[in-house]
DNA sequence: ATTTGTTAGTGTATTTTGTACACATTCAGG
DNA sequence: CCTGAATGTGTACAAAATACACTAACAAAT
């Protein structure tokens, strides 16, 4: 069964408008639910796809975008099927990363939440933010979260930051082509420090991730770079996708 | 509450002898547990706790110790206490790793599982294997295991062999006083791969994790070697513990 | 046409870190 | 006292990280 089938089936089976506060209520034991933590970047800064509160507890608060694990449905399944809903997105970098259980995290009772961690182009043309509700916000003006997102959030920065060191996945963020000093600001950001402009290229280019395609960048206010791809020959480490 | 008084009530609770089965079949939801990847070190190899499987599917193969997460447990308590429970040890390294959740994964229904990995001193004077199903396993002979704990116990050693690089977090698997080829055989082991003895100690020195005690080793058949002792005054991450 | 602002593009010297490698020493056991 | 086995030690070389400054190309303003 595709992911698609899987969400038409599921959309069907909730046709009648189940809340979660309804479905935890009525289970007796531990309910599951999947966040998904989904990264963006843009004008230099690392941004997070976040959501308002629809609970009474935190009214006005923003939160992750997740939902749910139905019963029949693997996790990494449910977090492709909600970044899909929420996104339209169907081919992103997405992995878990890890799980909150403590028993008072949620206010409608027992919730245990897996979470994961989406890398995406904030202009990539299949993104459709339908819900008003969704916006991109910096992930350095979180303060307050609903629930325990924010511990989520800071887990996940401190996740890519670690997880960049070993694997070139934040091109993921980037779009298809893009500058050295756009991949600078990016690692930059991440890593929370400023790097060396040489030293950077001759690092970045040695590590053999991207490649030069031969055209420049347009409609900018400044003498222009090269454009560079990722180079997904040499590596599959950064399409990597769960599911 | 303490973990050992959260222990006593669960006994307490579950002293209608409930089995995993039963309790599984009768959630109509999803059933969580903690399943728990238990490394030790002995004689040059890497080890796991594992118990000889009490499913019917599984017969006579071996699983991780585990136990479903209570509905009012948090799930690091979880861990706490199954490995309090199993070994009689109350503070050790334990990490959460991974939750691992398809559908399939158990025969008695929707069970999803929390990986966590703990680390422990195979001679620990606290140490009861109580359980005589339980018994330490080389990581290279587990070839098949119950469910999927095969492949939690590989993204565990993984997960390890990562750890260590970005933290001291091997020598929760020594004695307190150990020789330098300890630590060398142990990391040797964890890495897999061979490591230049003068280099290692030169590197293992200068980051400061150890300290000479003024101890040297004693009933060994050849030159007795320093014996040192971890340094928690440095750092305290190797002794950090989840809960 | 010229100037200004802004970023691109480039190389070298220095320091730090990793790697390769051999021999005398100390103990236990026979 | 000889053997076996592991300890303890230093140096030369290679590789990687770091610090650092000027010219070139474009847009915008004058």
């Amino acid at each position: 069964m595709t992911v698609l089938e899987q969400i038409a089936m599921h959309n069907t089976l909730l046709k009648s408008n189940k809340t979660i506060q309804g479905e935890v209520k009525k289970n007796r034991g531990i309910t599951l639910s999947v966040d998904c933590n989904i990264f963006g970047f843009d004008k230099g800064k690392l941004k997070v796809l976040v959501i308002r509160s629809d609970y009474e507890t935190y009214k006005n608060q923003f939160s992750l975008i997740g939902d749910l694990v139905h019963p029949d449905e693997n996790i990494d399944s449910a977090a492709l099927r909600i970044l899909l809903e929420k996104t339209s997105l169907d081919t992103i970098y997405l992995e878990q990363v890890k799980t909150y259980g403590n028993v008072q995290r949620h206010p409608a009772g027992r919730v245990v939440t897996i979470a994961y961690c989406a890398l995406i182009n904030v202009n990539h043309h299949q993104l459709k933010i339908k819900d008003h509700e969704l916006q991109w916000v910096d992930y350095d003006d979180l303060k307050i979260m609903a629930f325990d997102h924010l511990q989520i959030i800071q887990d996940c920065k401190k996740w890519l930051q670690q997880k960049l060191l070993i694997e070139p996945i934040a091109f993921n963020l980037l779009p298809k082509k893009f500058s050295l000093r756009a991949v600078q600001e990016l690692y930059s950001a991440i890593l929370g420090e400023n790097l060396d402009r040489r030293n950077f290229r001759k690092k970045i280019l040695s590590l053999g991730y991207i490649v030069d395609i031969n055209q420049m960048e347009k409609d900018v206010t400044h003498r222009p770079g090269k454009l560079y791809k990722f180079d997904d020959n040499t590596t599959m480490q950064s399409t990597k996708a769960v599911g």
